[in-house]
DNA sequence: AATCCGGGGGC
DNA sequence: GCCCCAGGATT
């Protein structure tokens, strides 16, 4: 047998053994997958930890079984429906996929057709082609890139070494069980061979390993610098009337796109928010949020309105206060919810 | 090729 | 605090 034809096989006997359990998955030898919740559940994992997807992968199934059920959401429920989980352009290409899909009859079988949907890239599209349907994809994701870079003691910088990376994932990809290889490759790199400390004596590619072979696996792959957050610092305002609160509804682009939010002052990545008030009369200072974004900090101030001169207020809606939980506020206006009741 | 886009877990 | 994570879309 080849080398990368034995590192296939080997790994794949591994995985026979030690498959991770998880929600959305169909365990080795264990029948055919559903497109729809292998889809659903790779989007919810795009850069998102498999923790964090666990709950919202069990109420979005719940909630809406089938891709049918999902594409007659009203777009607004399933933007709620995923407040807290990030990266809110996913939910509106959800969606949009799901009434694509739902229109042509089901999921296209393979890997160019896939890659055509809203939502799925390079590695979605070869990841629900090789786990849902079982065709030979070669399935790249923040994992294999560390297994890969290891295995082949690639130096290179990321993001450089995406092509020679890729090159070697295809050259160790199998034609068969390519979903169960995929799965395989994404457990070893979240488990042994793990970002800090690889545990080489437990990983069945271990005499393969030319990192290992090398001394130090842990210092691949190699990542560029990283640019220095910025902080930034806006205003959020709380208006409260007969136990009810303001919320507005955020554009459909740019940060937090499409969801429910405080009306607040225009802070963004690039600047500070004017620190302007959506309505005249009194304000007083509720405090202070601080929260992170993947490319800036916010200090994101409070200001509790003291006036009633609420027919200035422009479009929104009064919303419950009892009900805020139900309202989908993304988790910088969650907490500054909090802060207002506090 | 860079930049924009969330949030939470682990150390 | 810092780094990371089953990335995609846009420019």
């Amino acid at each position: 047998m080849s080398a990368t034809g034995s590192i296939a096989s080997k790994l794949l006997d591994w995985y026979d053994r030690n498959a991770r359990r998880l929600p959305w998955r169909v365990p080795p030898g264990g029948g055919e997958a559903d497109p729809y919740r292998v889809w659903l559940s790779e989007v919810m994992l795009q850069q998102t930890t498999t923790a964090a997807v666990a709950p919202y992968f069990a109420a979005f199934t719940e909630r809406w079984p089938t891709i049918e059920a999902l594409a007659a959401a009203p777009e607004e429920d399933v933007m709620a429906a995923w407040a807290g989980l990030g990266y809110y352009s996913r939910a509106r290409n959800l969606v949009k996929c799901a009434r694509q899909v739902a229109g042509m009859g089901g999921f296209p079988k393979n890997e160019a057709e896939l890659r055509k949907l809203p939502g799925l890239g390079d590695y979605t599209a070869a990841a629900v082609a090789a786990i849902a349907f079982g065709q030979r994809a070669v399935v790249v994701d923040a994992n294999v890139e560390r297994v890969v870079a290891r295995l082949f003691a690639i130096d290179e910088p990321l993001p450089g070494a995406r092509k020679a990376i890729r090159d070697k994932a295809d050259a160790i990809t199998p034609d068969k069980r390519a979903g169960d290889f995929a799965q395989a490759m994404m457990d070893l790199g979240a488990t042994t061979c793990s970002v800090r400390d690889p545990q080489c004596l437990l990983c069945p590619l271990s005499a393969e390993c030319e990192g290992r072979a090398k001394g130090d696996p842990a210092r691949l792959p190699v990542k560029a610098g990283k640019k220095a957050k910025p902080l930034r610092q806006g205003t959020a305002f709380w208006i409260e009337r007969d136990a009810k609160v303001w919320l507005v509804r955020r554009p459909g682009k740019g940060m937090l796109g499409g969801m429910r939010a405080l009306p607040d002052d225009g802070w963004a990545a690039s600047g500070d928010g004017s620190g302007d008030a959506p309505i005249g009369g009194g304000w007083r200072a509720g405090g202070v949020v601080r929260h992170g974004f993947s490319h800036f900090d916010l200090e994101l101030g409070l200001a509790i309105y003291a006036g009633e001169r609420f027919a200035e207020l422009g479009e929104g809606e009064w919303w419950p206060i009892a009900d805020i939980e139900e309202a989908g506020l993304p988790t910088l206006f969650a907490k500054a919810a909090r802060l207002a009741q506090a």
